[in-house]
DNA sequence: CATATGTCCTGAGAGC
DNA sequence: TGCTCTCAGGACATAT
């Protein structure tokens, strides 16, 4: 599922089209429901016609192409992917922009579950966007920021990093990651985290997501993540937990990675390398 | 306000 | 073989 590192390189593939001019934005014509365009697509296209690409930017996990008519904002949310070449399939093709003038002929949204969604934004409703419903990117944000925006919580910190309103970009997969990483418990509450843990984390953070990014992204076992050429992302290699249950940790060579559900979604960490804080009534217990 | 839960959706895999 | 069931999870709406 497209988090920070999938998206990033989905923006990074389709900065070509900077320059170019949008010919037209088209649904594709699939059996399946349409995925959710706002506002309605030939309201879209009457206004996008003609615009002139100026940059392509990413949100979080939504790509954004900025174009002097708008910004097109694109969220793949849990299938959805940004192409420049053949799809995984014909029939999941959702959306095709074609452009002229520049190094990109054009750019698909393809989508297997077809829960993406693309929108045309003013300046303002991004700004709005960004400002109310995403906190700072997670490549972006201070380690005192980090710190203040998620320590005060009591929710166990693997379910705060999902919290989009108060970081952006990580998502299930490498919110496991990054904690095994930063040796910190997923279940270990915000509030109970010590300093020198919102360091570690605050490190381990920017290492695992700059690293996913030079291996363009994860393609599970669905194989549905690829990068804008149709080519797997190569970071699953390197992961130290994620789907590993049952496995010997290669860390510390002694534990074994187990899998829990937080908040309805999977947790994987090593119990050795990331032990269980001790908690307040135990370290006075004599 | 913070936190928890239900919903959308498809394809894979399990179990009978 | 072929059916039904469950599960995966990002973002958002709704409930507590």
């Amino acid at each position: 599922m497209p988090e920070l590192p999938e998206v990033e390189t989905m923006r990074r593939g389709i900065l070509g089209a900077v320059g170019g001019t949008i010919v037209s934005l088209e649904s594709c014509r699939c059996r399946r429901r349409p995925i959710t365009i706002q506002p309605e697509l030939s309201v879209i296209r009457r206004r996008i016609q003609g615009a002139l690409v100026t940059d392509v930017r990413r949100v979080g996990k939504r790509v954004v192409l900025c174009t002097s008519a708008g910004f097109v904002v694109v969220e793949p949310r849990m299938s959805g992917l940004v192409t420049i070449a053949e799809p995984p399939t014909r029939e999941h093709l959702r959306l095709r922009i074609t452009l002229q003038n520049c190094a990109l002929r054009e750019i698909l949204f393809w989508d297997r579950r077809g829960l993406g969604v693309v929108r045309l934004m003013s300046a303002a409703q991004l700004d709005e966007l960004s400002r109310t419903r995403l906190g700072p990117d997670a490549l972006e944000i201070s380690p005192d920021e980090l710190r203040h925006r998620l320590a005060g919580s009591r929710r166990p910190i693997k379910v705060a990093l999902l919290d989009q309103a108060r970081l952006a970009g990580v998502g299930n997969l490498y919110a496991s990651e990054i904690l095994h990483r930063a040796r910190i418990d997923p279940r270990q509450e915000c509030q109970r985290l010590t300093a020198p843990q919102w360091l570690l984390l605050h490190g381990a953070m920017r290492k695992v997501l700059q690293e996913a990014i030079r291996h363009e992204g994860s393609t599970l076992a669905d194989g549905t993540y690829r990068n804008t050429l149709s080519q797997l992302g190569s970071y699953q290699a390197q992961h130290a937990v994620y789907d590993r249950a049952g496995e010997t940790c290669n860390r510390c060579r002694r534990g074994t990675i187990v899998r829990i559900v937080q908040a309805q979604r999977s947790t994987f960490y090593c119990p050795t390398c990331q032990p269980a804080a001790i908690g307040k009534g135990n370290a006075n217990r004599r």
